[in-house]
Order: C-alpha cells, then sequence, then structure tokens
DNA sequence: TCATTAAGTATGC
DNA sequence: GCATACTTAATGA
C-alpha cells in the first residue's frame, strides 16, 4: 500500500493540533479502503473491531427497526469521524455504514482507540465533541418526527443535507451526493410516494429542483420558511 | 392529513 | 429491454 500523505489529517480537527511526526505514526498504522455507493462499510450489531475516518464521499448510517423497516439516522461528511463504537464502551456497532456515494474510508483496530485517546492531545475532547453533536442531532430529529407535519420534515431533512453536503452552483445549492426519494422517506418516516408528491409541487414553485437521485434547492429561504424553524 | 394501492411514465445500464 | 426511479390518481383511515 502507497504511504498516505500527512495533509490528509492536519487539516481536521481531530489531528489539528497534533505534530507531523504524530501524524505520520497515525497514518502508518491506518488501512486505506474505497467503497463503491452502495457497499456497506460495516453492519449494525456486529463485533465494532475497527474506528474509521471518512476521506472523500458520503455515508448513510442506518438502523434497522423491529419490524424491518430502515431510517436513516444521519449522514456523513468528508473529514468525519465514524464507526466509532470503540469510544461507547461498545463491542459491537450500532448502526450499519453504507456509501451514498464513491467513498473512501481510512480505519484504525479499535484496539488503538485508547492509545490514541492518551497519546494524542485534543483528539479526545474533538471526538468526544462530534458524538455529543451528533446525539443531539438524532434527537433533535426524532421530536421533529413525533411532533412535526410531514412536510416540515421534508423540508427540515433537505435543509440538513443541503447545509452539510451542498455545493453552490448557478440554480442553487445542490446536495452533494445521490438522494432517492425512497432515502428521504427513510430519514423522515413517511412513504417515497408523499416525498415525490411534495417534491413535484415544490418543484412547480420553484423551491427545488430535482432529476433522478439528484436534488438542487433553488430557493434555501422558502424551504427555511416550509421548515417552520422559529428565527 | 397522510398511507396505501395501483397503474402508469421516465431513465440509465 | 429490463430493473429501478419517479409520478399521479383514487380511496379510505
Amino acid at each position: 500500500m502507497p504511504k498516505l500523505d500527512q495533509s490528509l489529517l492536519s487539516g481536521l480537527p481531530p489531528f489539528s493540533l497534533l505534530q507531523p511526526q504524530q501524524i505520520r505514526e497515525i497514518l502508518d498504522h491506518a488501512v486505506s479502503r474505497r467503497y463503491e455507493e452502495g457497499a456497506t462499510i460495516f453492519r449494525e450489531g456486529h463485533d465494532a473491531d475497527r474506528f474509521y475516518l471518512l476521506l472523500d464521499g458520503y455515508l448513510r448510517v442506518v438502523r434497522t427497526t423491529p419490524g424491518g423497516d430502515q431510517i436513516i439516522v444521519l449522514h456523513i461528511s468528508p473529514g468525519q469521524l465514524f464507526g466509532i463504537a470503540p469510544a461507547l464502551q461498545r463491542a459491537t456497532y450500532p448502526a450499519t455504514s453504507i456509501a451514498a456515494a464513491e467513498s473512501i474510508a481510512l480505519s484504525w483496530p479499535a484496539g488503538l482507540w485508547p492509545e490514541f485517546v492518551s497519546s494524542y492531545p485534543g483528539f479526545a475532547t474533538e471526538s468526544y465533541k462530534t458524538l455529543g453533536q451528533r446525539l443531539g442531532q438524532i434527537q433533535e430529529t426524532l421530536t421533529e418526527m413525533a411532533t412535526q407535519a410531514v412536510e416540515k420534515r421534508i423540508a427540515c431533512a433537505l435543509l440538513r443535507m443541503a447545509n452539510q453536503s451542498g455545493r453552490k452552483t448557478a440554480e442553487g445549492i445542490e446536495i452533494a451526493f445521490p438522494v432517492t426519494r425512497q432515502n428521504i422517506s427513510e430519514m423522515t418516516g413517511t412513504t417515497l410516494h408523499t416525498v415525490s408528491r411534495l417534491l413535484s409541487a415544490w418543484q412547480k414553485d420553484g423551491v427545488v429542483q430535482s432529476t433522478r437521485k439528484h436534488i438542487v434547492v433553488t430557493d434555501p429561504h422558502r424551504l427555511v420558511i416550509l421548515s417552520g424553524i422559529q428565527s
């Protein structure tokens, strides 16, 4: 395997305080892998033997309900740690990670986690910070699901994806990874039909533009209003 | 207000 | 040309 470049990590929060020498050590223990769109990185309930860092691409983090339906819990963007079950003292992964687009990730053996935490300043605090932020986000979506009408939930989901992965184009903010109506229904606890109808209506109103697996938010402000967020 | 059923069109490998 | 993505209408909880 080729040596990995130092610049991969030096700008990322969990590693930003480290010396080049320390980053070298970390990279020398890392395994780099490419994942096709749709590929599973690890599965819910399986042994959490490694933890990961997404270098490029996007992931869906998915849980399966007792009833067998999939729920998309959150998305992972480049630069984020994921699969950090070792940090939670867990022996198994709490969710499944699937590449939403072609992706590249680094990974390390779970056994190295305590060493990372103790030897690298800032690593622990930064990891636990993202962990906390994620928990907060999940909780927020959960209460949103329980209290808000479908239209608002879908508007929120689109805004979250646009905020997290949005690229500005001439037409508006483009969601950077492939998303189907089915996917959005799995994020919002509704059906693909309802999502399809709403997106069609919003397209007619000029709020979004969508083709298959591809969505551009053309009027973010209107979408914010539709989402019912209080200012 | 929304899910379900059902029946269609569009799109990309 | 087939599977997958998407659309639309109708019906009923």
